[in-house]
Order: C-alpha cells, then sequence, then structure tokens
DNA sequence: AGAAATGAGTGTAATTAC
DNA sequence: AGTGGTAATTACACTCAT
C-alpha cells in the first residue's frame, strides 16, 4: 500500500475481437466471437456487440453460437495478437520502465518510474493515464484500453474494471476502502467459485462483510496462505511490488480432443507428439526439468494428474515421452478419454551437458503412429492471399469449398468469394507457417 | 535401542487467473 | 452433442533422513 496513486493497471478492452474488428472491416460494429470454433470450444473473447446478446469469456461455443447465431465465429490469430501486444507494452516502456505484463492484453505500469512524471497527485496521474490511452490507440491501429491508477496492483486492477471500455479510473489515496466495502468478495484476486461458496456458507458476502471476519477464523475456512491473504485484502492491504521479469516454472502442452479417445496406442502417441512439443520448448529457452507430469481428463471430466522425478534434468523428446507413457500406463482410461496433457517442472536453466544423461546409447523408440487429429487446414479468420484477389480472410470452409471475404485493415469491407479448398491459387498469410503458442520473445 | 520431532522432497488434487 | 490451454500456488499426505 502506497501513499500514492502510482501503481498502474491497463487492460485492453475485448481484446482479441477487438484485434479482429480492427483487421476486418466488415465485422466492425457486429458481434464477434473468437475461440475454439470446434464441437467442444469455449468462448476466449466475445466483442461488446455480442456480449450483447449475452455471450461471455469461457462459455462453450455451441451456447454462445445458439445465443448469437449471427455472430462471426472466429478461431484466434495469435501472431497478430502478439504483435500487437508488443506494440502496447512498448508503449508502456517508453512511458515507465517498470512494467509487468500479466497476459497479452494486461499489464502493470509502476509510475514512480515514470520520468516525466511530476508528482503524483490525481491530477498528475490522471493525464498521464489519458495520455497512456492516447498512445496506445495510436500504436495500435485504434484499441482502446481501459486503466485504473491506485495505491496498489488490487486498487489499480478494480479500478480498470470500473469503467471499461475505454475508460479511466483513479481512486484517491484514503478512499480505497470505501471503494471496496460495498463490493461483492469476488473482486479480490483469488476468490473463485469455491471460495466464495465457502464464504457465502459463512454468511460472507461483501467486503465490508469479510471486514468483520477475524484472521484465525479465516485461516480455518480458507486455509493458511489463503486466510491471511484475504484478511488482508479485505483491508485494502495489498504492498506487492510491479515486477518486470517472472521465471517460468513449468512448461506444458495439452489438448482436447473432438471425440474421445479409447485407443492406448493413439493416446501413447498423441503424448509422444506432445513430449516432442515440450521438448522443443524446453530447449528453445535453453532449460530443463526433473518432474514429468502428465495431465488426463476422463469422457466424465474427472482430472487425474501423474507425475514422476527424475535425479537430474532433461530436455530430451524421447525420456520425457517415455515417462509420459508409462504414467498413463498406471491409469484405467476405459471409460474413453477427452484431454491428455504432458508438462515438464522443477525447471532448470541450465542445459545438463552430460553424456550418460543423453540417450546415444538407447534403442531407437517403437515408432508410434500418429494418426493426426485433422488439421483444420482453413480455419475461420485466417488470413489468406489470392493470387488474383489479394489478401483476405477465412470466412468458413467445408463440403470441400473455403469462402473468403476480400479485405484488410486498411480498405472498405470487400467482396466475398467462394473456391475449392485445395484450389492453389489461395495461399495461408504471412507464407510463413503459423506461431504454436503466445509466450516467448 | 527406540521414540519422537523436524524438514526436505515427492506426488496428487484443488483452486485460480487470464 | 456440456465445460480450452497454459501456468502458478497451495494443501495435504507420505516417505526418507537425521
Amino acid at each position: 500500500m502506497r501513499g500514492e496513486a502510482s501503481v498502474l493497471h491497463l487492460d485492453l478492452d475485448a481484446f482479441f475481437a477487438a484485434v479482429e474488428q480492427r483487421d476486418k472491416p466488415s465485422l466492425r460494429g457486429k458481434p464477434v466471437v473468437v475461440g475454439g470454433v470446434g464441437g467442444r470450444g469455449v468462448v476466449s473473447t466475445a466483442s461488446y456487440e455480442a456480449r450483447a446478446f449475452g455471450v461471455r469469456s469461457a462459455m462453450s461455443t455451441r451456447e454462445a453460437r445458439a445465443r448469437c447465431p449471427h455472430a462471426a465465429f472466429l478461431s484466434g490469430r495469435f501472431h497478430a495478437y502478439r504483435d500487437t501486444s508488443r506494440a502496447v507494452m512498448e508503449v508502456l516502456r517508453a512511458a515507465s520502465p517498470l512494467v509487468e505484463p500479466l497476459s497479452l492484453d494486461e499489464a502493470f505500469v509502476d509510475l514512480r518510474t515514470a520520468p516525466g512524471l511530476a508528482g503524483h497527485d490525481v491530477a498528475a496521474v490522471t493525464a498521464f493515464g489519458e495520455e497512456l490511452r492516447a498512445r496506445v490507440r495510436e500504436a495500435t491501429g485504434g484499441l482502446t484500453a481501459s486503466v485504473g491508477i491506485g495505491t496498489s496492483k488490487f486498487i489499480a486492477k478494480v479500478a480498470s474494471d470500473l469503467d471499461k471500455p475505454d475508460g479511466l479510473v483513479v481512486v484517491a489515496p484514503g478512499t480505497e476502502q470505501d471503494l471496496l466495502r460495498p463490493m461483492k468478495v469476488t473482486v479480490i484476486p483469488g476468490v473463485g467459485p469455491a471460495t466464495t461458496e465457502r464464504l457465502r456458507r459463512a454468511g460472507v458476502h461483501t467486503v465490508e462483510d469479510l471486514e468483520g471476519v477475524s484472521e484465525d477464523e479465516l485461516v480455518r475456512l480458507v486455509g493458511k496462505a489463503h486466510g491471511h491473504g484475504l484478511w488482508r485484502l479485505a483491508r485494502a492491504l495489498d504492498d506487492r511490488a510491479v515486477e518486470p521479469e517472472r521465471e517460468t516454472k513449468s512448461v506444458s502442452v495439452e489438448g482436447t480432443y473432438e471425440d474421445d479417445l479409447t485407443d492406448r496406442r493413439l493416446m501413447e502417441g498423441l503424448l509422444t507428439r506432445q513430449a516432442g512439443n515440450v521438448a522443443e520448448r524446453l530447449r528453445k529457452h535453453g532449460m530443463s526439468g526433473r518432474t514429468v507430469t502428465i495431465k488426463v481428463r476422463l469422457h466424465d471430466f474427472t482430472t487425474l494428474n501423474r507425475s514422476t522425478t527424475l535425479a537430474s534434468p532433461t530436455d530430451n523428446a524421447a525420456v520425457i515421452g517415455r515417462l509420459a507413457r508409462t504414467l498413463l500406463g498406471d491409469l484405467d482410461t476405459s471409460g474413453g478419454v477427452r484431454l491428455l496433457g504432458v508438462g515438464v517442472s522443477g525447471l532448470a536453466d541450465w542445459v545438463q551437458d552430460d553424456l550418460f544423461q543423453t540417450e546415444e546409447g538407447a534403442q531407437p523408440e517403437e515408432p508410434v503412429a500418429l494418426p493426426d487429429v485433422p488439421r483444420r487446414v482453413w480455419s475461420p479468420g485466417m488470413d489468406v492471399e489470392h493470387a488474383e484477389m489479394g489478401r483476405g480472410w477465412v470466412w468458413g470452409s467445408g463440403k470441400g469449398v473455403v469462402t473468403v471475404r476480400f479485405e484488410t485493415a486498411d480498405t472498405a469491407p470487400g467482396p466475398v468469394r467462394s473456391y475449392a479448398a485445395d484450389d492453389t491459387d489461395l495461399q495461408p498469410w504471412p507464407t510463413q507457417s503459423p506461431e504454436p503458442a503466445p509466450g516467448l520473445p
């Protein structure tokens, strides 16, 4: 808790959907839903137009389609989100070097280290925040951001939610408790459905109610660390620093399949492939880890984890894959499996250079057939280029036909054409293969 | 010798956030 | 036709060593 309002939280409004509307003029002002488009997908982000129909983040895409059938349903374009995010973070760092990104669309900025910010009175930080919002809009081709400024991370984050989209709220020092007391306990970070339910049973609904509960009682209700933390946050006590660098503690890959898996050989093949992806990412970071974990979600949504720890860290795909398959062997998957995942934790930021540790002399693994998960070649929303029509994006595909709308961020809404799915005049754009996952510089 | 306390390490599940 | 992917934190149970 600082004496002055010098923590800023910035949140881009409906980020993924806003990027799509920027790059697809025909979708501006229309409902847009970004997320998984398959039968088991969930909504990642809904534009405000879609929210008006009750579409929400984390809702199943099926339900979103029921509520807003005329929305554009797009799988994501993570390269575009990552590039846009990078531009935003650069703007923030130019304003103050101490920036803590929380995700692609959110960051804390420490205003104590902002050059060109004379004082931290409410008027000064308000002007600073507005200037920052303008620069973000400038740097992103028109995306809006909501900003909150306060005496701590907690307050800044609550504040950025108060007037979104496209708003700014500064919480004057000393007014924090008045702001929080009438709010529901769910405003407190770390209070999700489970904690809310426990507190509800104890008759605690608001922050003010929470303030009336002793620390001992809270610890009894929700556990030691959480209880202590809640007791403090209920009083707006928060001295967490803005941390620009946070080290990775685990790397994992998981996937949900369109149909439940029943074939053990197939599951092993998929785990093997995931192990390869994890190993590749570990090596890219120059890291290795000792603990290998698999995650299995059964047909009934029961989720299991199994892990094992090596004597020394590895980044070897074959080692990770073999351990993953062994761990799967302990489980009863006869009812079918909807999700499989592989992760490595206990990371060391160096690579063990030990010949005995490598798989040099090992027998080649029995190659596992990978009846691959059908990869959607033309996913809705993806960028394409046509030999004659130029750049556009995939509206939809099926039955061997792809429908494309030809427009970009800099054009007017463009025409729609359909092609055979195997038409070589139509190519993904940009030509290089898409980025696997967001995360790394 | 044996019991008890302590702390590190491991494995699993639960919870949360974004 | 019901629920994503990645990561962090914590609780709790156990084992092992001292």
